[in-house]
DNA sequence: CAGGGAAGTTGACAGTGTAAACATTCCGAA
DNA sequence: TTCGGAATGTTTACACTGTCAACTTCCCTG
């Protein structure tokens, strides 16, 4: 696998595998997972409808592919919000950046998250392989609350199953959120966005040591 | 064109419809909803191939049928969980017994749980029917933090706030549990179910009134 | 008892995923 | 330099899918 290099205009396009993941990217976010179609994305990236063929065995392992970056992004997202915005800022300010990181790439990039998150792959072995890529972004949610346990500001259990707890509760806020489950409030006069806000901070500050 | 040997092969099935639903939902059961196919299931109900069209207008709808079963399903199981074993039961393990039915149904009928909750139906009409009866389902939960507001077991915001954040809760335990996330757990000493079943105590216990 | 409409069928069509055989381009060794 | 074999793409083909249109069979009601 050669490295990037800036290509101006490969002939016969070059980095096929990159503009395929791109453009599926894009079908997915604009059409959902169920109108996504092989074929679809070889025309849109104007090559013959079995040159993918040659970088993804089937269309599975591209959807797995597509999962993969899927969780680099997330991941990203997550430790920017994470990440301190000045020096010794609140640990819990930042635990709430981080859960609204969550909610907010469920909702903009909802077909995605949806896909990394899903049933859609089915062969063990490759869905071991995004298994293993999701850990990353677990990963700086158990991080945080290591962090928290260590500076004795939160406390429970054990930091990894604190952490779970608290995934569990962003991760099903997320999905019932994208699924408009949330839309009821609104008739009983509370504010969606509020109660979310309140929900995040509940998942920590329950756990706030005192 | 005469069939084979089947000695009268009534043209009217009579109850086509259920039929159909039967099969769709053994079909979904043991290969997932990608691999759902409308004619699979006609051909499995014993039918020809557009029969399925003269009760739904198209595969979606079908699905969309599937998910409402799915849901009738789900509350059932949802009330059993919640009805009192014997007079004056512990409101608590009548919670924590409810949330169990939330996660087994999940693991049981992983693939239905998913369609229920899930992008498949993108038809807003027929999404929002989906939505309608799911709210059914809610409403065993509702109703029970209700109750426990009443008698001043529990306390919160406010019952429907409380009601979805406990919502949110099982439903991302259920969600992360049936894709695999937790089996890191037991590399670590820790016990699966011991984890969720903390875990959902956590959840009503967090807002007990003291 | 007729006939209209509901329920089911046959046939067709465009689209899909994927396999096999063929063509092209690239690169590294001779 | 030449040449041969990998990569990489293309063409063709096949089985299967969802759905539409036109036809047939049956049941029920006026």
């Amino acid at each position: 696998m050669p490295k990037d290099t800036a290509e101006k205009a490969p002939f016969h396009h070059g980095a096929l595998r990159e503009a395929l993941l791109d453009a599926g990217l894009q079908v997915i976010a604009e059409k959902g997972v169920q109108e996504f179609s092989l074929r679809d994305i070889a025309r849109s990236v104007g090559v013959s409808h079995t040159a993918p063929y040659r970088h993804f065995a089937n269309k599975e392992e591209l959807l797995a592919a597509l999962g993969v970056r899927g969780f680099t992004l997330f991941r990203d997202r997550l430790r920017e919000g994470w990440a301190a915005r000045f020096e010794g800022e609140n640990y819990f300010e930042r635990f709430l950046r981080m859960g609204w990181a969550y909610l907010q790439f469920a909702r903009d990039e909802s077909a995605l998250f949806r896909l990394m998150f899903a049933e859609v792959i089915s062969d063990p072995q490759i869905y071991e392989s995004l298994l293993l890529v999701s850990g990353e972004s677990f990963g700086v949610l158990q991080d945080a609350v290591s962090e928290g346990f260590e500076r004795e500001l939160i406390h429970g259990p054990s930091p990894l199953e604190v952490a779970l707890q608290i995934w569990a509760g962003v991760h099903g806020l997320s999905h019932l959120w994208i699924e408009g489950r949330f839309s009821a409030l609104c008739s009983y006069g509370l504010d969606e966005h509020e109660f979310l806000d309140r929900s995040i901070r509940d998942l920590i500050e329950h756990r706030r040591q005192r």
